[in-house]
DNA sequence: GTCATTCCGAAACGACGCTACGAAATACCG
DNA sequence: CGGTATTTCGTAGCGTCGTTTCGGAATGAC
């Protein structure tokens, strides 16, 4: 009886879509209306689709999320573990320099309305996998020792803030600045294994703990 | 002939006073007619003191580092260079812990339209010079090899970092775990020196760059 | 053609950043 | 002491953005 429904999944995925290249020509201009004009639909169906504006970002979220773990699972494991986690780091840092805003999206928190949850963040998880996997590799072959998701974090940690100061032009002025201190500080990591500073104790393990999961 | 002026450089100052705490209280809520509000004054106020909403991000940008150099000229230097640096990175944490969105305003860009320039960041340099200075003193005792600029970038990217998935709740869900991460993160770094990694040269020195400076 | 049913998007609403403009306040003068 | 010139102040309004409503359009059944 009714007219034929086009809030269809498929116009949610072009919406996505088309959000995402909105999303790239900068952080400022990515309101509903201008979403739904580079859409080519409206806005009320944006909100019918993705609920309110944070659903959206939240789906973008994950979209950079697959995109990374994809190029992540992309780089190759060699015999050599240290040397496939600095290839992460490296995959990481090709994939914010790509991507700036959706990275800044991810990593950073734009939009102050949005602030992706600890379960978010677990869903968009398989790219630390990739991670953690390799340096339990490194651990491994004793190239670093510690508990894998701790390293895992700590060195999370060191890329997303080199991502974070490079995109906000605080590394160096120039591309040369910006790759030296990249290299320099991959090559401070894992040099030998780390050496206990005050209370550190290894991660407990408990039942409940995902063995690659980044959290607690 | 006029009637007395209100909008002096005082109530400016009172004004930066209240929008700190109104800050405290959430980037949400950060609305020039709620900082109106909490400093008894009005909008135009603002606006004639500030110029615009981004003129009073900057400031608080400022006064966040200074408040953060000050901690950091507060930390005593010792015989032990590397625990000195270790020293200031616990400082910046827990300068992050007791200001949480003051520091999300200086290391994240919470606010779209706020984006501090390289010469804001540079005016607010004083924090980071008594962590070059510490980074040298390290590598004068052998610690850490490497350019003391080049060095420090990347601790403060580890530092930054870490206090970022720490605000965001993504480096533990419980203070034991960001604690334990927090050791092992700077455990890890000044353990040896750095190896070269791939074309890591030393930095250039150029006539005109300032030997403490951040940048470049 | 008519009706019942469902869907769609122009238009409206509150909140926000920002500003124009009339009212208020003062000091001087007649 | 009232009038006036001059400067300052804050109410009220504008445009934009996120969000929702609601009247009309589209479709299939009869």
């Amino acid at each position: 009886m009714p007219r034929l429904k086009q809030r269809t999944p498929e116009l949610r995925a072009h919406v996505l879509v088309a959000a995402e290249a909105t999303l790239a020509r900068g952080v400022e201009g990515f309101t509903t209306k201008q979403i739904a004009t580079d859409a080519e639909t409206s806005v009320p169906a944006i909100y019918e689709m993705f609920g309110d504006k944070n659903g959206l970002l939240r789906e973008l979220f994950f979209v950079g999320f697959r995109k990374l773990a994809t190029a992540a699972a992309e780089v190759p494991t060699s015999d050599h573990p240290r040397a496939d986690v600095l290839a992460l780091a490296r995959a990481y840092r090709s994939f914010s320099l790509a991507h700036p805003s959706l990275s800044k999206l991810m990593f950073s928190q734009p939009f102050a309305s949005f602030a992706p949850t600890v379960d978010d963040l677990a869903a968009a998880d398989a790219s630390r996998r990739t991670l953690v996997k390799a340096v339990r590799r490194c651990i491994k072959a004793g190239v670093v020792h510690g508990d894998a998701v701790d390293v895992s974090h700590v060195f999370l940690a060191l890329v997303h803030g080199l991502i974070g100061q490079e995109a906000a032009g605080w590394l160096g002025e120039g591309k040369a600045s910006c790759d030296r201190r990249w290299d320099l500080a991959l090559s401070m990591f894992f040099v030998t294994g780390p050496r206990p500073v005050a209370s550190g104790g290894a991660r407990p393990r408990t039942k409940t703990s995902e063995p690659d999961s980044v959290h607690h």
